[in-house]
DNA sequence: CCAAAAGTGTTGACTGTACACCCATGT
DNA sequence: ACATGGGTGTACAGTCAACACTTTTGG
């Protein structure tokens, strides 16, 4: 390893981040219409080359807060695409995030910005800018994975929530249907949840307890969900 | 995003690789020693710089060759490090690759060079460079990961290996025992490998039926092992 | 013939899956 | 009263974990 890293190439860094959230018992992006080219008026990924002195985890969360008004969220990082032919303008490397936000906490503020961020199907992804598509499809996967394997669902819920939800987001997120009743003996065998007491108000049936994480840290499961 | 990436900062990027492999039923790691400052003369995994017009792939390949006169070997991206104390020359983010290698594929020359490369068992790493260690654990649990959804373990395999040698293989990387009639009937039903009618030689104790992988494409498992 | 590793099955516990009906509420 | 989603249990199949002795070879 040479040592003066003056003398080296250093690409364009940037980070791209894939925020998800379910609404309507969807899985959603956020993704922004790009203002400018390249692909100039396609959907993208918010992000942006890093600034000077951030880390690439600093770039993330500046971002996240940013375009879409959100902190305290889960996030971390994806993976990083430097595929040569993913940028017309040379060689740009990006680093990639994922964050999981329930959707009552987002708070945009449209005033401001021209890129009108928008929550999208990950059932409805065409024309997007760059590798975005791919990116998505990757962080997509990802979560699949880790919501079988650690009790990652507590943050894209509320605060409070129905079993019904709960399994609407596995469903969302995995991209097939589950057994009711199998599904809610296997949660609730897991500890991770427990039933507040309060009701779900407003609805035209019979009301549905609602229940609330007892832990909002990351954990892995002992058995694969 | 801004358009012009030419006025934005642009890091070093080097990538640094966590080449692991088998050897006396232990999971080791190449490393170097390195020959200058910063961390001279300390126990460190290959890397370097990317060079111009390289991805960070094609740099972990080109290490891969050039430290251990290695190719068509499993390499996967890992993690990109970058915290801002990692490197005492400022803020330098690594892209780090992990690689698995058969033992008799390796081939040192030991004679051109000064780093003189080395298998280090990861029960054993002391005072390394960097993060270094931090990177290595962190490529372990993601091959302990990997061995139990996927057959990457063909790739730590030579061509033909006993049931023995596949078992001491898992152990090694998992870290603990694992039953021998329970493993040997998991295995054999998951059918990725088949009986090649040669024996094992040259051992004092009965002679064990010799084995090899089917195919060498890394696929997921249906079930866990 | 002895030492050393190879090879081989069964059982009981647990986990996963399939499946259908009554309940509580708002309209 | 009815439409709608909420809530509940059982039985069967498959998988996992524990466990000990015989076989084959080289020395």
């Amino acid at each position: 390893m040479k040592e003066n890293n003056k003398k080296y190439w250093s690409p364009s860094l940037t980070t791209d981040i894939v925020i998800f959230t379910i609404e309507n018992d969807e899985l959603k992006v956020l993704l922004i219409k790009r203002p400018d080219d390249p692909f100039k008026s396609y959907w993208a990924l918010p992000g942006g080359f890093i600034h000077e002195n951030e880390t690439t985890h600093d770039s993330a969360i500046r971002i996240l807060k940013d375009k879409a008004g959100i902190n305290e969220v889960y996030v971390e990082q994806l993976y990083t695409f430097d595929n040569k032919k993913r940028d017309p303008r040379g060689y740009v490397v990006s680093v990639t995030y994922f964050a999981l936000v329930p959707k009552d906490k987002i708070k945009f503020d449209f005033t401001e910005r021209t890129q009108s961020p928008q929550f999208v199907s990950v059932k409805k992804l065409h024309n997007l800018a760059f590798d975005h598509k791919d990116i998505i499809v990757y962080a997509r996967k990802r979560l699949q994975f880790k919501l079988e394997y650690t009790n990652v669902v507590y943050s894209l819920l509320p605060k409070n929530f129905s079993f019904n939800k709960l399994q609407k987001s596995y469903e969302a997120i995995l991209g097939r249907k589950l057994d009711k009743r199998n599904f809610r003996k296997k949660f609730l065998q897991l500890g991770l949840i427990r039933s507040t007491g309060k009701m779900q108000r407003g609805t035209r049936q019979r009301p549905a307890k609602l229940y609330t994480f007892i832990s909002h840290r990351l954990t892995e499961l002992k058995k694969f969900f």
